[in-house]
DNA sequence: AATAATATTTAGTTATGACTAAACATATTT
DNA sequence: AAATATGTTTAGTCATAACTAAATATTATT
């Protein structure tokens, strides 16, 4: 009856896939994770009996209500982890997110919300995500893939992804940033490069790259 | 090859009864991690594979070099989390332990070294215990104890034991906190019990709880 | 629709670290 | 010294969660 540590991991990486499309299969599942597709299925049932996730053989898994408020438990905890190491223990934030993975699944209830409490009850992590409340709640920005941005509109920069360190130290370098303003000067399809303009610099970064940026745009669509 | 949580904790629970009588039997040390006997043996005997315990069978255990400073890294980063607890998130001496325990083993090298920073390279614990420095070395201080203490005798309350939450409890209300003032004034071998003057406040506390509470006395041994 | 390619599940294995029951060793009485 | 009590180890089991290899489904291609 008690969940462990992968169980809480499981149902994390569904629901970060399941953003992207409905269902998740088992080898997006597997592929995200880094294990393989037979120990998803195998872990799935389990989920499954758990009533954590509703599972269809051949046809992927979505989580149920339960499970849905039991990831968002887990992702809150993961964001204030972040932000706390950022804010107190002064890492960067390419190193938080290997430590949070860990930290995560041993904070109590009253550790985190001494912390929520210490970090003035933040509503987003380091990376821009918003954190869940502390009774599962997640309200969705409206935000658009930077790669999408039309050339010549502005935004701010809301959210990055938080997993992997080398593309955050990247990100860092260029001041593309959460919070900073930015710009699309020109959009190349065919050299699939997007050139921006951050704060006073101007830069140049793949399409593939931008898609994992988030933008926040005002209703007139920036443009001025 | 790689060391996991319960091999830590063995280590531990091995460093601190071995303090006690050079060698631990299985069963002490089963009681001790509320794990039965038979359980132990067989930890026991991976840990002698792996070097860092010199088990002899039905003649107990004692750590090997390699052994000690492992355990000694992890009472290390016991002690910084529970002062950590303390100092910053405002928990209380008797909750800290068992967040402690959890925390102990997934906080990394690179984390702990800032929090000592934070803390300002502290030397003790809330409860009095010396924090091994980085490099896995402990000093021991000359300390009695309370049970021992001659009547007329005071000193200063050096080190209490960290992981019964109701004895924390007991003794923080009766100000028998580490760095306090203490003189005997009665001791009553028939009744079990010491009468003792903390501040400005005097106590009947049991022979049996006072043993394990650990005071400092000058070298004139307290007379004044 | 048949074939090929890809995705998924099943079956059986492994390691960790707990458990119980039974066997065996050491200590203590008488 | 024999009998009893206590301590310890052995043998076999269980749950968790990973793995590989083989079997089976689904989807795509011709």
């Amino acid at each position: 009856m008690k969940n462990t540590e992968s169980t809480e991991n499981y149902l994390k990486s569904i629901f970060k896939l399941q953003t992207v499309d409905k269902k998740v299969s088992t080898t997006d599942l597997a592929d995200y994770m880094g294990v393989r597709a037979a120990s998803v299925t195998g872990m799935l049932k389990k989920l499954a009996r758990k009533k954590l996730v509703s599972y269809q053989p051949y046809k992927g898994v979505t989580l149920t209500h339960i499970g849905r408020k039991l990831a968002l438990k887990t992702l809150r905890t993961h964001r204030l982890i972040e932000l706390f190491l950022v804010e107190h223990l002064g890492l960067s934030w390419e190193e938080v997110h290997g430590e949070a993975e860990k930290w995560e699944h041993v904070i109590s209830g009253k550790i985190e919300e001494r912390i929520d409490k210490l970090l003035g009850y933040p509503l987003h992590d380091p990376h821009g995500s918003p954190i869940p409340s502390a009774n599962g709640e997640l309200k969705i920005k409206d935000t658009v893939r930077l790669d999408r941005v039309q050339e010549g509109e502005s935004g701010t920069i809301e959210e990055v992804p938080d997993e992997d360190p080398e593309f955050l130290a990247y990100l860092g370098e260029n001041d593309i940033i959460p919070g900073n303003k930015i710009k699309v000067l020109e959009k190349s399809v065919v050299g699939k490069t997007l050139k921006i303009q951050i704060t006073s610099k101007k830069h140049t970064i793949g399409l593939k790259a931008a898609e994992k940026i988030r933008v926040h745009q005002p209703k007139d669509k920036g443009r001025k």
